[in-house]
DNA sequence: GTTATTGCAAACAATTTGCACCCAC
DNA sequence: GTGGGTGCAAATTGTTTGCAATAAC
């Protein structure tokens, strides 16, 4: 929607697309600090929601209910233990063709989606009994 | 994996499954509270979290970041506007095949799954231009 | 009597908000 | 100079923890 970035979501946005992994605010945060970027924690959310908005990353929430970002990546879900909060993550995505459909019927641009299984993992499970 | 529940928690499963829709640790505090069931605020956490373990109840985040509740609803899923926080139902649900083989490939046991569409909704969509 | 469960209050952690400052245009 | 963007600190909110009191067996 909006097409100009601040200066800050332009940073976040960098620091998030030379990650390849999911990263908290909290951390966006520590990591900016360290680059000698410095940056406000407040400033961090404000940010995190613009680009949120705009559709250009993706937030879920971990087991810890703390939430992190990525860029959009398609398809990368997890397999995540209610247990030890263990995060596996899978490839295998079978909800392409849905996606479309659901755009049409229900006129709601789609951004992303998230797809994540909880249960027990190989471990917990083994130690459980 | 355990099998005796403590009042607290059956107290708090029966409130559960007497709603058909997701409830807050809070809510949920407050409902007994109507009730005269009342109980401390750790104590729901506490039996959710055992509820949780065990399989019985399922969460998930809410756009808020607060974690709701319920039984676990098969395929029971929504879309979510990144603007408004709106949540909406659908019915479909295509990861049926996938849990099973992922449960067999991961030896993970799979007590549910979340699916969620993130983007806009009609409205905001509509507004945001 | 021993052990698990509970309530309360305090502690915690992530996030949001209020407000003064500042920089870009 | 005006308005959006920012930093800081305080406030808020959901959740967790420590501990003494209580209930279950």
């Amino acid at each position: 929607m909006k097409t100009k970035r601040t200066r800050s979501q332009e940073k976040i946005l960098n620091l998030i697309k030379s990650l390849n992994r999911p990263i908290s605010a909290q951390e966006i945060f520590m990591e900016l600090r360290k680059k000698n970027e410095n940056m406000g924690l407040a400033t961090v959310y404000r940010s995190l929601e613009g680009l949120k908005l705009e559709g250009v990353i993706s937030m879920r929430n971990l087991a810890t209910g703390e939430a992190v970002y990525t860029t959009i990546q398609k398809d990368q879900h997890h397999l995540t233990c209610v247990n030890c909060g263990a995060s596996i993550p899978i490839n295998e995505c079978p909800v392409h063709q849905l996606e479309k459909e659901l755009q049409e019927s229900y006129q709601f641009k789609v951004y992303y989606h998230t797809l994540e299984f909880f249960g027990l993992c190989k471990q917990c499970l083994f130690n459980e009994q």
